[in-house]
DNA sequence: GCTGGCACTCGCACGCGCAGAGTGCCAGGC
DNA sequence: GCCTGGCACTCTGCGCGTGCGAGTGCCAGC
């Protein structure tokens, strides 16, 4: 066990490695952060501290640089989340509030995302899973063609063309509409199959291809879409990553190319609050030198979608998940009021 | 004016450059195409192109690279746009074929071009404006509030929500989308302001100020969709920019970020074929070091929308420019079967 | 107008040495 | 027992000078 004193040492290393992205040493340590006792005794600390693990130095006689151990610790035990300031909120409030669509409130929480931290940002369009049927609309293209139009309670809309068994008539097409509409209208996702499970039943036989047909497109969109489409922002942070660019660089740029890779890695953050990735953490391997922080964000009390950040392993990790947690609290009151 | 000659050792100078990335010498030129002539002479050439403006040393005593000035002549004079090979031109078509929307298809189309030319790829999604409505739909959400679906031939979808300034009744809400599609389905969006000009005459005196509400929103839909959305991939491929990283990527990362950036610089192309703007000719300053190749591409003969291609001016244009223009002619393939 | 030759100019890679930062360890003190 | 000051040691980074080689410009000759 580490006693107070080491935790306090690693504490002022990561935040003085954070800060000035140069390998910090014993003496400075002292001089920066009044830890009452003298660089010897620091340098006993920092060698326990380097046996345990959380932090390694670069190259001999090099000061000390923390390890993803060292992050986590830190991240866990010694650093708090850092609330946003009073006008900040207000900024981001603001600034949420002018959007006029679904697309256009997630496109300006990446660009606040990536100012307010200065790293990528990224987020996910709210899931379909969790959210509510508004409306469902069918519209007759031909005799035998009907369009199904899904309209969430985000504001989504998903559409897709059914082509039916048989012509189905604008009579028989109105009804299937409203009873559908009052079975699921303002229901979950999860609980619609059970809910028209035996609407065919209630026709004509000759339309009961049709109606399954119709209701069968219906769910197979329900579940189709938590193929989730996101949108990444600020990637031009990515030029004050370190001074070894290219190969630090290049992975990530690819790994942000690929959705499924970012679906996945928000994916896996289960926590209800923010959760923190620190490098090997990761599983993809293009991003074992960044970390990411991400959180679930939502219009009711529940999660919706994820948003988050990606950035050095060597970052602010209090004030990005200040950033992160305040921005998806925004967002969630934006979507909850729409 | 310059002689056969002086051409033919641009051509070669821009080939060896894009080749080697490294400033090319007279001696390596006359080795690597057989010029017919000694160092000597090339040397001279060399100081002629150099007077004109053609190419320049980046330092004293080292070889030449052109300057855009120089691979403007190239690209207008000296180099033909290379075709695709036969295999490569199936390959592009078998997987645009896979598409199965039109999201996908635009998605596709990203990663290949990328893929293909090695560079910054960019699409614009098909524009609204040379599009045909499909369908208009009109739902009740509440007694004075209207949601408004727009269905484009394109497969794309835009909705609206309308609030009313009166009540309007479930039996004129469905007269309205009657009346509205019979006018304006397949109708063009240019054509569709004269079309519903005179409907709310059609209707009572209290629904009026509402359907006025609703046409205007449909119309304000259908001009405000040119703020056209587009996607852009490759982005990993900047890392082969060159040695000078931090300076030349980050600005461009920028613009690529900026929407309204890159809708300019697609738009700017006015030619009927491929369109080149290499470095300084682009507008907007981060992308001064960069070139941009792009083209229209539609589903009839009609070009709907563009893509392109960022990359450094230092590129494979008669390679790229095939790419280019073998792409779009596939999308345009596709669009016009779906 | 082309060519070979020649002197000249630089940039770059290499090697060297120095200064500075940082460490580990040890003996002494509270 | 833990902290401290001191000391010797080890690296890295930087500045400097040097030599090499590529490439040029110019000139005289064919």
């Amino acid at each position: 066990m580490l006693s107070e004193r080491r935790l306090q040492v690693l504490r002022a290393i990561v935040q003085d490695y954070v800060g000035t992205e140069e390998p910090v040493g014993s003496k400075a340590l002292t001089e920066r952060h009044n830890l009452g006792v003298s660089p010897a005794t620091v340098r006993n600390d920092m060698a326990a501290l380097e046996d345990e693990g959380y932090i390694a130095q670069p190259h001999t006689s090099a000061g000390r640089i923390p390890t993803d151990k060292g992050y986590r610790l830190f991240v866990d035990k010694l650093a708090g989340v850092k609330p946003m300031t009073a006008p900040e909120r207000r900024a981001i409030q603001n600034f949420l509030e002018g959007a006029v669509d679904l697309d256009d409130v997630v496109a300006r929480t990446v660009r606040l995302l990536a100012q307010l931290t200065r790293q990528v940002a990224v987020v996910q369009y709210p899931s379909l899973t969790r959210s509510t049927v508004r409306h469902v609309e069918l519209l007759a293209l031909a005799p035998a063609r009907v369009m199904l139009v899904l309209i969430t309670d985000t504001g989504r809309v998903e559409q897709r063309v059914v082509d039916c068994p048989a012509p189905f008539g604008e009579a028989s097409l109105a009804d299937l509409r409203a009873r559908l509409n009052s079975r699921v209208a303002n229901r979950r996702f999860a609980d619609v199959p059970s809910l028209v499970e035996d609407l065919p039943e209630a026709f004509e036989h000759e339309d009961r291809g049709t109606v399954s047909t119709v209701l069968s497109t219906l769910l197979e969109t329900l579940v189709e879409e938590n193929e989730e489409r996101l949108m990444i922002g600020g990637t031009a942070n990515l030029t004050r990553f370190g001074h070894d660019f290219p190969l630090t660089i290049r992975p990530v740029l690819e790994a942000l190319e690929e959705q499924v890779v970012l679906l996945k890695l928000l994916g896996e953050a289960k926590d209800p609050g923010v959760t923190v990735r620190i490098g090997h953490e990761n599983a993809h391997e293009g991003l074992n030198s960044t970390s990411v922080v991400s959180v679930g964000y939502g219009s009711g009390g529940e999660a919706v979608a994820k948003l988050g950040v990606v950035g050095p392993t060597r970052m602010d990790y209090p004030g990005t998940m200040g950033a992160v947690r305040a921005v998806a609290r925004y967002v969630g009151q934006i979507l909850a009021e729409s």
